[in-house]
DNA sequence: GACTGAATGTAGATCGATCTACGTTCGCTT
DNA sequence: AAGCGAACGTAGATCGATCTACATTCAGTC
């Protein structure tokens, strides 16, 4: 039973009694097809059970899909953008297709793969890539970059203010009247490529606490996996002087400091915690997270809406910013004393 | 600088003054390539930036690419599943490609896509799709079906015991001493479809309540969206005879539930609660849920296996099973009274 | 030195679709 | 009735790769 060679358009054209070029014409909705052959190639489309190969397709002109890189399909917050991509992609003509970046991964295997595919467009999260790698490759076909605060000559930029998000943080902080404040970040690797989600919030991190002359108290905590959250933030706390708040740099590490808050019997007003993204279960009522939101969704609209401009024809280079907002739960409160 | 026609084997054989059908042997290779050749060949594709075409190559051969269908992107059990597969077919060299559906999506679209791509392959979750339609569809290509009981002539399946699973929670609970024990699950399309996880752990639980003599006590929520889990659970707790114990289909049901229990403060004993599939936060300290364990990426894992071998040439249908376990946290303790 | 066979390379058909260029038919005008 | 343009169909080139069949070269053998 298997290997029944696929039904091609010559099939349908035989079965129809027609051209191969006259069934091209009804798939394609082309100019010059008359009502009566048109029914006819569509019954014979419907029997054979035909459907054209992208592939072929794709050898000539467009494929009609559209690539999202993604190099973390556990992460929430990337899973939410991922579904507010689907959601705008759906009433058009395309199809997005995910390309899962090995967990360790080297490279941009991944992106490679959507660019062999002949995708005609796509939407990259890595913040791993090298800048120059993604200018070249953004020089020769649409793509739009998410959650980078580069510029760009060539792709398109979507990304939620994190400059604004963070401050939003760090204001909620001192304003309840936390001084030593500690940030929780991702391992090195990651904070330090110029212009990334956690590279950002640690700048502004460290900019708040230097303006507000907070120096001193600057502790910046980080975990390379995740299971390192827990030890990071007991780091912190066993430190000398130890933070009455941490600024994690998003909602699963916030969530990570929480367990060991939560385990020592702390309360919100012995440390309080700001995460990033608000995933959902943030919003649980046990976890009750104080977070910054930044509705994933509209990122990944967005980017794909920025892509199929692209794709139409826009040459001139765009980026698109969203606007944080801050959510206060019960992880925050004010501090019980705060000796200086 | 758009539109630069990207770089096809005719521009490798060209800059390296060889034939295409070298440069393909090259490529793929072949037999019958001189070393000195193969370095020619080699120079010219690295100058190039070239790249194979998978569309052109899919139009004859394999594509090297499987297909994953995920109808809920943000569903982190299927999320780890993926996440397995992933891990899976990372060494060989193959491509695992996603297709997501749209959420309240018709039909088969996502399917479609990858067999309009012409995947080598496909790994399917869908629980809505017509049986039949998946034979038909599993008798031109490989596919392997997760999550559901069938019995098939032309697809292998991959999945959990979930008899076994449900059995465990059920077994828990009365093992703790609950009677008055209600199921929360889905909206009745989803539960309805034979074979589904949702259907079988409600037959198993409804099958466990009568045989133990508890059929008086049998009470079944649904929840068509998240958000109806809360009102379910309240409409649970309000009703006559409340129950003690609730078993939820799957951990973000079970998480909603607790949520309820929390806002009006009862504790484990005055409503116990297991969930299934132990996703990541489960366990966290403020959740703490009792749940089933079904390691999703040995699903993933398998799934990829049993395609590959498919691939390769195995006729024969198998299926595989992984067997669940039960990881017992703080939702779940002994009712602190029953009365029959 | 002719013969054999392995090693190396090429020409050209092929895959499934698209698209241009062109031929035929038909209805309408003058 | 001739002329004309719109409507409808088709032939055949084309896309980028693979693969079969074949040509050429070269070393080793008798």
């Amino acid at each position: 039973m298997r290997g029944q060679r696929a039904v091609t358009i010559t099939d349908v054209a035989r079965t129809a009694g027609v051209s191969r070029a006259a069934v091209s014409k009804v798939i394609r909705d082309a100019y010059g097809v008359s009502p009566e052959m048109r029914s006819r190639v569509e019954a014979a489309i419907e029997r054979l059970g035909y459907r054209p190969s992208v592939a072929a397709r794709a050898i000539r002109g467009p494929s009609f899909t559209i690539g999202f890189e993604l190099h973390e399909i556990e992460n929430p917050a990337l899973n939410r953008i991922l579904s507010g991509a689907v959601a705008e992609i759906a009433p058009t003509d395309y199809q997005l297709i995910v390309a899962p970046a090995v967990a360790g991964g080297e490279g941009h295997r991944a992106i490679d793969a959507l660019v062999d595919l002949r995708a005609d467009g796509l939407v990259v999260v890595a913040p791993h890539a090298a800048s120059d790698w993604l200018e070249k490759l953004a020089s020769r076909m649409p793509v739009v970059l998410l959650s980078r605060h580069d510029r760009s000559e060539n792709y398109d930029i979507v990304t939620g203010d994190d400059v604004a998000g963070a401050r939003l943080a760090m204001h909620h902080l001192i304003s309840l009247g936390h001084h030593r404040i500690a940030h929780l970040t991702r391992g090195e690797e990651t904070t330090t490529r110029e212009g990334t989600p956690p590279a950002v919030r640690l700048e502004v991190y460290l900019d708040e606490m230097t303006q507000r002359g907070l120096a001193r108290h600057i502790k910046v905590a980080r975990a390379a996996t995740p299971g390192d959250a827990r030890r990071a933030t007991s780091d912190l706390l066993a430190s000398a002087n130890p933070p009455s708040a941490i600024f994690a740099m998003n909602d699963d590490l916030a969530m990570e400091a929480l367990h060991v808050a939560q385990e020592r019997g702390l309360s919100a007003s012995d440390l309080s915690i700001v995460g990033y993204d608000n995933v959902r279960l943030a919003g649980h009522r046990a976890i009750s997270l104080t977070t910054i939101d930044q509705s994933g969704d509209d990122l990944g609209r967005w980017a794909v809406r920025l892509l199929l401009e692209r794709i139409d024809g826009r040459t001139q280079v765009k980026r698109e910013t969203t606007q944080p907002s801050l959510i206060v739960r019960n992880s925050t409160d004010h501090p019980r004393s705060e000796q200086h």
